[in-house]
DNA sequence: AATTCTAGTTGACAAATGTAAACGAAAGAT
DNA sequence: ATCTTTCGTTTACATTTGTCAACTAGAATT
């Protein structure tokens, strides 16, 4: 079995992100890694890494008497099903003010920005006016108060 | 005191959700509300609620023997505010690819395609041929091997 | 005034998560 | 053959989160 990247907690994709980055390693190294960004002790990530091979989300191969960690999400799926699994519980109407967000907010490569160029330009030709909300289920749709919402809050 | 999104547990989204949607409500009708998504008790909706208030998030005004709850986060907000925590501890170098997924599934409005369009025309003008790697902190980007991974995860 | 609804508050408890000390066994060193 | 590292495993414990039932006080009824 192996897991959604939504199954791991913060601490664990902590750890994660180094073996990702790193390559599969021993857990010293990873211990090392993992020191350089988070105050946590040996034994703390020694927690987090058991958990995470409990989970199949690492698994590990002998290497003498000291095991190697080898990621078996890889990142780029980890942080796709996450950042969708997000998205999957906002508001739909909103989505697209939401990625507006993050694309300002995001420092791109000329190649991303061309391919979400060539991406739109596919959307556009049948994309809606408006999406609907749909914050209440199907069938609620215009119970939705969402459009009017505007700086009521700071 | 106003709350972040992010300190809002999923269970607490939920319950947001639907006062965002639905605008100022008495506790009965949130209740209802989340009900028809969620198979929750009138108790545990009220322990949410409850913990909304106490951390900010939300905010009651009496009328008669009730309470009307307000959303002291705007919903626009709390979204960006979620997705861009949830960016922040991705890697850089590979947020663009994570972007590029979340459009690709996300139906948008011509506006918001509009918009991304706009905005990507902007940032083309400055974007660096690659984004660095920033899993491992400003020195230590040589040690990466992010570029590497290709298919060895299904 | 007594009874019954309400709507909000307290207290609880199990599971998940963060955090870590203590323990045990295999590898190396003397 | 010991002694000492070095790793991994077991236990543990405080918080946070998900979920509720029980309790209480004010309002509406009869």
């Amino acid at each position: 079995m192996t897991v959604t990247a939504t199954e791991m907690t913060p601490a664990e994709w902590e750890v994660m992100r180094v073996i990702w980055t790193m390559g599969d390693l021993g857990s010293n190294d990873i211990i090392k890694a993992v020191q350089e960004k988070r105050a946590w002790t040996e034994s703390t990530i020694k927690t987090l890494l058991r958990r995470l091979v409990k989970r199949g989300a690492l698994s590990t191969s002998a290497a003498g008497r000291k095991f190697i960690y080898h990621p078996e999400i890889a990142e780029k799926i980890a942080m796709e099903e996450t950042s969708t699994a997000l998205f999957d519980h906002l508001c739909a109407m909103k989505k697209g003010g939401v990625l507006v967000n993050l694309v300002a907010e995001t420092e791109l490569s000329q190649t991303d920005i061309q391919q979400l160029q060539d991406l739109l330009a596919a959307k556009a030709k049948t994309a809606p006016e408006q999406v609907a909300c749909d914050c209440l289920g199907p069938n609620h749709e215009q119970d939705c108060t969402c459009s009017q919402e505007a700086s009521t809050n700071d």
